[in-house]
DNA sequence: GGCCAGGACACCA
DNA sequence: TGGTGTCATGGC
């Protein structure tokens, strides 16, 4: 079985995933998208929205909004999302490094993943999930799910880095944004909703192509 | 009351 | 480079 089917199979199992704007291009909400992407870090979406909404409330949802406000207040408001000191300080400093462009469209068009990497408390993952979800930009997302089921599906070494897994899914998908999008959705759905949950499970779409008591 | 979530990084050997 | 500790809230 080839990787697009696996996609196919748990799209026709789970349907779509409904993960931030689907589309092609620039979406109004790509600067959302990346303090989304920050916020989420190692935390249930559930409490993202809770900080998310914390801000929107308090008018501070742009980016020159975020750099005009006190670290603290900043941290107060994103509590809920938890790490709130951490991540006030890695929102702040996203929010300078957009600042630099022209404008957040300029930003996500042609920002490099180098550089955000360079931004203290954006790693990898987070990167990818930038330029992807906010940006519509070709990186396909690796979590521990991916890394996880991929290796017991015996398509990827255990042994597989971040940048590895990365470039098997690019090299070995269409080069398709949308795709990109919503397989890792349905990866991460996959991971937590089915095979950590029920280690045995009759569910698991996979289960045709996978040992899935090793889930 | 324990476990985990749409991680990252500093520190150490 | 690989393992470990730290950061922290809220829902189940």
């Amino acid at each position: 079985m080839h990787i697009i089917d696996i996609y196919q199979t748990l799209l026709s199992h789970f349907g779509e995933q409904g993960w931030w704007p689907m589309q092609r291009g620039f979406s109004p909400k790509g600067w959302e998208v990346c303090l989304g992407a920050v916020l989420t870090q190692n935390t249930n979406w559930r409490n993202v929205e809770k900080a998310l909404a914390n801000l929107k409330n308090s008018g501070i949802l742009g980016y020159g909004d975020i750099l005009k406000t006190d670290i603290h207040k900043l941290a107060r408001l994103i509590k809920p999302s938890g790490y709130y000191n951490q991540k006030a300080k890695k929102l702040h400093e996203l929010a300078g490094l957009v600042s630099r462009y022209k404008n957040i469209s300029e930003f996500l068009r042609t920002i490099q993943r180098d550089e955000l990497l360079g931004v203290k408390g954006i790693g990898k993952e987070t990167a990818d999930s930038i330029l992807l979800y906010a940006g519509s930009r070709a990186h396909f997302v690796v979590d521990a799910y991916t890394k996880r089921i991929f290796s017991r599906l015996g398509l990827l070494s255990s042994e597989a880095d971040y940048d590895e897994i990365k470039c098997y899914f690019e090299n070995n998908l269409p080069r398709d944004v949308l795709l990109y999008k919503e397989f890792h959705a349905l990866i991460v759905r996959l991971g937590k909703d089915v095979c950590r949950k029920k280690p045995i499970c009759d569910l698991c779409p996979l289960s045709d192509i996978c040992d899935h008591d090793t889930f």
